[in-house]
DNA sequence: ACGTTAATTAACTATCTAGTTCGTAAAACG
DNA sequence: CGTTTTACGAACTAGATAGTTAATTAACGT
C-alpha cells in the first residue's frame, strides 16, 4: 500500500519558534487531521504524520485532542457541522414542488461535489459501522431539517397533483444522496471497472442534470 | 475503537494438529481475511488476527500469500468474480424494455443486499483511492457485460417508444448501483443521522420496488 | 517400507506507532 | 518585575505488528 504525497498544510511561517496561539493550532491540527484520515483511513492514519505535515510535534495533538481516537471524532464532529451550515442557508420554499425538489437534488450534488474529504470520512465511519457517530449527540438528529424541507416539499406536490409517487422523505432523501455519494464514493472502483471517472468534471453538469430529473420522475410516476 | 467479536470460521475441526489440505487452507485464509478486512479495513485488518481466526499461524498467509498487501488484493479479486458470476446469470432478454430494466435494477438490488462484505470492500478499495483495482488486470473491464445487456434494453426501449430520456449504459448502471450501494454501506451514519436503519429487513420490498420504479420512470421521462 | 517434498508449526526480529515524561519559554496577570 | 498559567518541543517507552528463520511432520509416489 504506497500513499500519496500529501500536501503541506502548515499556515505557521517556516523557520524559528512557533508563534503561540492556541486556537490557530488546534484548527490547523483538526485540518491536517482530516486530510489524513480521509486521505487513509482510521487506521491507516498515522498520528506522527499528522503532526509533521504541520511543524509541529505529536505532543501538541495529544495536548488538544488527549488520543487518536478523540482526534478522529472531533474532526468528525466539525466536518458535520459545516454540512449542516451548508444545508440550512438552502431557499426553496417559495418554489413550486417540481422545482423545489429538482433544485434541492441539485443542490445536494454540488454540495457532495465540493467536500470530499467529508464524503470520505462518511464513508470510513460506515466501515467502522458508526461506532462514533453515534456517541456522539451533536450528531444525532442533525438531518430533521432536511427532512422538514422534503416533507414540506412532498406535501405540496400531492396537493397540487404534481406528485404520484407515495414515498416519504427520508427515502427521497436517500434517493438523492445515494445517487451524489456514490458518484464521488466510488469515483475509482467504478472508474476501474467501467472506463469513465464519472466524477471528473466534464460529467459533471450532465450527473447534475440527471439526479433531479431522476428524482422528479419518480415522484411524478410512471 | 472497539472491535466487534468476529465469527469464527475455522472448518478445521479443533483440537489436534491441524489435517494437510493447502487448497482448504488457502480457501480459509482467503475467507477469514475477507472478513476482517470488511470489518476493519486494510490498515485495520490483523494478520495475526485473520491467522488465529482459523487455528493456524501467521506463517502460512506468508506461505500462500507472500504479504499482507497481496492477501488483501486476492480478497478483492475473489469477491469481484464471484460477482460477475451471478451477473451472468441474468437473463432479461426476453423481456420487454421496461420490464428488463426494472428486472436488472431489481437483482441488482438483490445483490448488493446479499453481499455485504463485497460492498465494504468496495468502499475500503475507494478509500485508498483504487490503487489496488487498477493494477489488477483479472478486475479491469468486468463491467463490460453489464453494459452490453443495459445498452441492448436501451436500444430496444428507444425503438419501442416507451424511453425517452438520452443516457448511456453506464449512467444507467451508475444510477442503480448508487441506490443499491448506498442503503448497504451508509446504513449507520444514515441510521444514526436520521433515524432510520435502510438496511434492514422491514424496509427491504418497500426500497426494492422503489429503485426499479426510479429507473423506469427516469428512463420514461418526466 | 521409505525417502522426498509440500504443508505446517513455533519462536524470533526489526520496525513502527500510540501515547508519555519532562523541561522550557512565551504570554498573562498582579 | 516576579509569579503563574498556557503553549510548545525533544526525547523516550512499552507494546504491537508485519515479516522471517528454521525445524517438523504429514502425504504420497515408488
Amino acid at each position: 500500500m504506497t500513499s500519496q504525497p500529501a500536501t503541506q498544510h502548515a499556515t505557521q511561517p517556516a523557520g524559528g519558534p512557533r508563534r503561540r496561539d492556541a486556537e490557530r493550532t488546534r484548527a490547523e491540527i483538526l485540518a491536517v487531521a482530516q486530510s489524513e484520515f480521509a486521505r487513509h483511513g482510521y487506521a491507516g492514519a498515522r498520528v506522527d504524520e499528522i503532526a509533521e505535515l504541520m511543524r509541529t510535534t505529536k505532543r501538541m495533538i495529544y495536548y488538544y485532542f488527549g488520543s487518536k481516537e478523540r482526534l478522529y471524532i472531533a474532526v468528525l464532529e466539525k466536518a458535520y457541522s459545516e454540512v449542516r451550515a451548508v444545508e440550512r442557508t438552502v431557499d426553496v420554499e417559495h418554489l413550486a414542488p417540481v422545482e423545489a425538489i429538482r433544485t434541492l437534488a441539485e443542490l445536494t450534488f454540488d454540495h457532495h461535489d465540493a467536500h470530499r474529504d467529508f464524503i470520505k470520512l462518511v464513508a470510513i465511519e460506515n466501515i467502522h459501522q458508526g461506532e462514533h457517530i453515534r456517541k456522539s449527540e451533536v450528531l444525532a438528529n442533525l438531518g430533521a431539517p432536511v427532512l422538514d424541507l422534503i416533507s414540506r416539499i412532498l406535501e405540496a406536490g400531492r396537493a397540487s397533483g404534481d406528485f404520484v409517487t407515495e414515498a416519504d422523505a427520508i427515502d427521497v432523501h436517500m434517493m438523492i444522496s445515494a445517487f451524489c455519494f456514490f458518484r464521488v464514493a466510488n469515483q475509482h472502483t467504478f472508474g476501474a471497472l467501467f472506463g469513465r471517472d464519472m466524477a471528473a468534471p466534464e460529467h459533471r453538469e450532465r450527473l447534475r442534470r440527471m439526479v433531479g430529473e431522476m428524482t422528479v420522475a419518480y415522484l411524478r410516476g410512471a
